[in-house]
DNA sequence: GACGCGTGGAA
DNA sequence: TTTCCAAGCGT
């Protein structure tokens, strides 16, 4: 950006019109400095009165708002708190979180989604600990070196926890910059996401960089919000140029959404000896990597879902199933398609089964279940499972 | 650059 | 009911 004075709102205009007159003018796609200004004192002045309380918010830890980060990415703060609280009770430094299982890491992410999330903030936890003697890093190349830490992350840690000017983007930075600017763009390109970028950072109070970053996303999240902002409430709608032409709701600009598939999918609560299931690890990578699950997969082609569920059991773990009876049946989304699960109850035909490379099994009983972490929907079978056993009349 | 990757709440 | 999409990142 350069010669931010000289464009066509001549900051000698707004200088005279800002002080006195309602006919403050909307904001030029290169602000001036004078405009900056007023833009970073009417939004931290809005912020220092409205802000929410949030766990933390209330600390100077690198670490723990490093964590709150993490869990933020896609995620509600009011989703998070929760999480946040129980996974630093469990891990309250980096060099706990390092030094855990994988596994026990998955269990206090069980239910946040994005597992890939607790993966890399485990990997990258024990990094900063062999790499940077336990300290979050505090420069770009090396905190955006860490898996998990993009250039949101990077920035939000950095203005936060280190004061540093590094102005974020995320969905709701991107929503308030479209509308403040009228930005006639799809936002979700790189191109445009790099004009917002630029912007946040022209705006950014150097001063107040965490404060600045926070507060950006906080008005996004309370005053303009995706549908119906409340623009009466918004202390930035004199020199919004959405606003000022009634089309709030109009930007962001983003593409048409593709529409989600469906999958039926069948899976097998195969009970064997001591009325223990069986239960097997998915791959490290892809879908809910690292969780636990009931053997199962695709229906393929014209096959019943009984006959989907004896295949993949048997695909999975090379053994048979007899007494096949449905079990329940339910409704689940993911991030990019929708299925319905298809489970049923049955018992171990043959045996002993056999473990894919990278996908253990386990015989555990129905109590053990809660020591592993699950994804939701077999997490809803077994909240049925633990339901028919206080209520055994119910199980014919 | 496009796509894969969870979940739950709001509209 | 369905759709949207939230403090994004990795491949």
């Amino acid at each position: 950006m350069s010669g931010r004075s000289s464009r066509c709102e001549p900051s000698l205009v707004f200088f005279l019109a800002h002080p006195a007159l309602p006919l403050i003018p909307t904001l030029p796609l290169s602000p001036t400095d004078r405009q900056c200004q007023a833009f970073r004192t009417d939004l931290l002045d809005w912020y220092d009165e409205h802000k929410r309380s949030m766990p933390w918010r209330e600390t100077n830890d690198p670490y723990r708002i490093w964590v709150s980060e993490i869990m933020l990415q896609q995620t509600r703060v009011s989703t998070v708190r929760d999480y946040y609280h129980r996974f630093l009770e469990a891990f309250p430094s980096v060099e706990a979180l390092a030094a855990a299982d994988r596994d026990t890491v998955l269990k206090h992410w069980e239910g946040l989604g994005f597992y890939a999330r607790a993966r890399h903030l485990h990997e990258a936890a024990q990094r900063v600990v062999d790499e940077h003697d336990g300290a979050v890093p505090d420069t770009m190349d090396a905190i955006k070196d860490l898996k998990g830490v993009g250039p949101y992350t990077a920035a939000a840690v950095l203005s936060i926890a280190y004061q540093r000017p590094h102005a974020v983007l995320d969905g709701n930075v991107t929503r308030v910059l479209s509308r403040v600017f009228a930005v006639d763009e799809d936002a979700t390109t790189s191109a445009a996401q790099g004009h917002l970028r630029d912007l946040a950072n022209e705006l950014l109070a150097p001063e107040r960089p965490g404060d600045f970053n926070q507060a950006m996303m906080e008005l996004g999240a309370l005053v303009c919000t995706p549908s119906t902002p409340h623009c009466d409430r918004c202390r930035l709608n004199a020199v919004c140029r959405a606003h000022d032409a009634g089309t709030e709701e109009s930007y962001p600009i983003t593409p048409e959404s593709d529409p989600v598939p469906h999958k039926d999918i069948a899976v097998g609560l195969v009970f064997g000896d001591h009325d223990r299931l069986l239960i097997q690890r998915r791959p490290d990578e892809g879908l809910l990597g690292g969780l636990w699950e009931f053997p199962g997969g695709k229906q393929e082609g014209e096959e019943s879902m009984e006959a989907a569920c004896r295949r993949e059991v048997k695909e999975e773990l090379g053994v048979g199933m007899t007494d096949v009876e449905p079990f329940y049946t339910l409704s689940h989304a993911y991030s990019h398609f929708k299925i319905t699960l298809h489970a049923f109850r049955g018992r171990l035909a043959d045996g002993p089964p056999e473990a894919r490379e990278d996908q253990p099994f386990r015989w555990v009983t129905v109590d053990e279940l809660d020591d592993y972490a699950f994804p939701r929907a077999n997490r809803r079978l077994i909240e049925e499972l633990e339901r028919r056993q206080t209520e055994p009349s119910l199980f014919d």
